[in-house]
DNA sequence: AACGGAGTCCTACGTCACGTAGTAGATTGG
DNA sequence: CCAATCTACTACGTGACGTAGGACTCCGTT
């Protein structure tokens, strides 16, 4: 995930606990609390959008925005992003599997297993 | 992990391949191909040192610097960082598991059961 | 004892990302 | 036709980072 400052993580929250697509006032509603002008709303979605973090549509004079990218696959990147930084994904996996925590690590190993027996029973699908 | 300047991580990357501390000379030295001034290594570390990625030693008149952390403790602290930010860090390394390379998986899944047998056997030890 | 080299500390400058917002111009409902 | 609404473009302050120079301090050498 391309990096995030602050307020353009708040946005991509509320566009991910969105369900449709929001306009620059809903999301500029959202962030109700914050009081932010509403070209600053605009100028954030529009460097979201340089980012590939967002996707807009045009709905009748106005645009419609939504995230690229799930919020699960966008932490994935950056995941992987991190992992790729440090030059050796694997003995940083390891690491990190060694000091996660118990529940996290159950939740794990229960994906892992699932992917291995997707893989097994055939990459293609049964 | 703090977040690292590019600069910065050269010489983090130089000091997780150093076997001992290093002068800034030494630094300096093996960032040959970038033909820094002294004086911009130093500021480098400094900063390094202001966000606790290494340490330093007096060595006579001057210091020596090591990383304050490996490779993979910096990167771990990374992805959890990342998974944090993310908001639901459960969900976030579900989809990481399922999408995952698979001999990655495979090293997960190896590192994963090596702690929970360490677990089962006892926290404390056997 | 004065000098030069090696080191450290402090300060600085340019650039870029980001938070924040204003102005100008187009479009549209009433 | 006017006011509201929306987009496009521009801008400014701050902080991070790459980069480095100058001042000051030791210490060995002449």
């Amino acid at each position: 995930m391309a990096r995030l400052g602050e307020l353009e993580r708040s946005v991509m929250n509320v566009l991910w606990d969105a369900t449709s697509a929001l306009s620059v006032r809903d999301v500029q509603d959202a962030l109700g609390d914050r009081d932010l002008a509403y070209t600053t709303v605009m100028t954030v979605l529009d460097r979201l959008g340089a980012k590939d973090m967002v996707e807009r549509e045009r709905d009748g004079r106005a645009y419609r925005y939504r995230a690229a990218r799930s919020r699960e696959e966008a932490t994935s990147e950056a995941l992987n992003d991190a992992l790729d930084a440090s030059g050796d994904r694997t003995s940083a996996l390891l690491h990190f599997a060694r000091t996660v925590d118990p529940a996290e690590a159950a939740a794990l190993r229960a994906a892992l297993a699932e992917v291995e027996a997707a893989d097994r029973s055939g990459p293609d699908g049964p």
